[in-house]
DNA sequence: CGTAAATTTGATTGGTCTCAACTTTCGTGG
DNA sequence: CCACGAAAGTTGAGACCAATCAAATTTACG
């Protein structure tokens, strides 16, 4: 063990898995909770917002939850769980898009061409809210805040694309990438320096665009630098800072 | 003269601007097209939604349409030049986001953090359609089909950030740099194998994430297979499917 | 417990960047 | 109209980071 720290192996980290007994608690962290509030748990209007979510699941680690090509009729939050989206192309190659916590929204891109043009991929068992798109658009029509809501959370997405600009290197990118996490497991309620990172290492270095032995080694450079513990998937940022210094060129601010 | 064509010059392929004297045209090629048809072009609400919009312009060649931290008030559809938008990191660096052509809309991506993310930067003389998104979004409550177009032209965008994706060789993310191109201007009416590049070879090296020489490398090297004729940023296509073919891991189907 | 998949680590290769020099284009003002 | 300087673009040579190839090890799972 040539780790410095006395544990020989790390804590499990709080499971990022919503409690499905505590919906208040589900609700308030999602991304559809402000439109929820919006819409006002208080008014009639509420209902007809329940009246559009379907909550689906569970989808076991490998299961689509939906492929490229098919129709386009809901989008789904994740309310458990971790995705991964990915296009395939015709040489079979995957290229992999991006990956989703709970709380975050998957499939708005299919808005436009009305297919899905990616497939979404569970990385866990994962558990989602299912919204009706139509019966959506309906909604945002009769209720502004549902709409606003609407356009930020898809102008929200558009510029969470920063993290593959750029001609980074891999050590840039992989510190953003930890960052990236750690800020969004952060905006949902969990820890922020200890989590699970549900894809696999392929999986990072395919969406980093870097191979699968660099990412390894990146993190093992990280580990002998002290800048992070990792044992498999168990990750622990040691040195938020130093982190958030290196891939600053790539993070928000 | 090394070139196996017959003239010695490319002749001026058709100029890009929109005709100010030919409204109709331009209009039926701009991405709000089918939203103002929508709020019916004999209807009252046509003239809401001409209330709604202002001309601006002209910018010339270097101005600034918007900056990074602008309060977000309006999108902006390009009526006539090119413009780029690029984030400058606090070490000096820029990076391009993104090009955009007679048609097309800006600013949707500062819906969220209602302030724009980006400079938006004109690369020829340029003129817009400026519409007030407040103004907008309430006329989208209004009219389902105006709130339909803004999901769709958001969802679109999601879409286009696919020339980025993988780590391709700078051959094919330049071929698929020109087909994308190619494909954009055919969309508005213009020729698909012979325009102008309204950017620098800087410019696109950048949005790439390539050294300039190398951009400069690979033209060299198009030239001299014969799949493009250019002469500064004139450009002629001459081989598309030999192009498409390049590039096809970076573009749609 | 055994096999396949995932991960780590090492050695080598190669594509692109960097540095550098030169040429061309463009804008400006004499 | 031409001269000039600055910016943009081209081309070459060498260096370097990450990809690839290869192999050992660990982990996951039936």
């Amino acid at each position: 063990m040539d780790s410095k720290h006395p544990a020989g192996r790390l804590p499990e980290p709080p499971n990022p898995i919503a409690d499905d007994g505590d919906e208040t608690h589900f609700c308030g962290t999602c991304a559809f909770s402000s439109a929820c509030i919006a819409a006002g748990y208080n008014k009639p209007e509420l209902a007809q917002l329940q009246c559009l979510v379907e909550h689906v699941g569970p989808f076991r680690a490998g299961e689509h939850i939906f492929r490229t090509g098919d129709p386009f009729r809901a989008i789904f939050a994740v309310r458990s769980g971790t995705v991964k989206t990915r296009m395939v192309d015709k040489e079979g190659r995957e290229q992999v898009l991006g990956f989703y916590l709970p709380g975050e929204v998957i499939g708005l891109n299919a808005i436009y061409p009305e297919h899905f043009p990616c497939d979404a991929v569970a990385l866990d068992t994962s558990f989602f809210c299912r919204f009706s798109f139509p019966a959506m658009s309906a909604l945002a029509s009769r209720i502004p805040a549902v709409q606003k809501h609407l356009f930020r959370l898809l102008s929200k997405e558009l510029g969470s694309a920063s993290l593959l600009a750029g001609d980074h290197s891999a050590d840039e990118r992989m510190a953003a990438f930890l960052m990236d996490l750690a800020g969004r497991y952060a905006a949902r309620g969990f820890s922020a320096t200890r989590f699970h990172l549900s894809m696999s290492r392929g999986d990072i270095a395919n969406y980093l665009r870097l191979a699968a032995e660099t990412v390894s080694r990146v993190l093992s450079r990280f580990r002998s630098q002290n800048l992070i513990r990792i044992e498999g998937r168990e990750l622990e940022l040691l040195n938020p800072d130093a982190l958030r210094q290196l891939g600053q060129a790539l993070l928000p601010d």
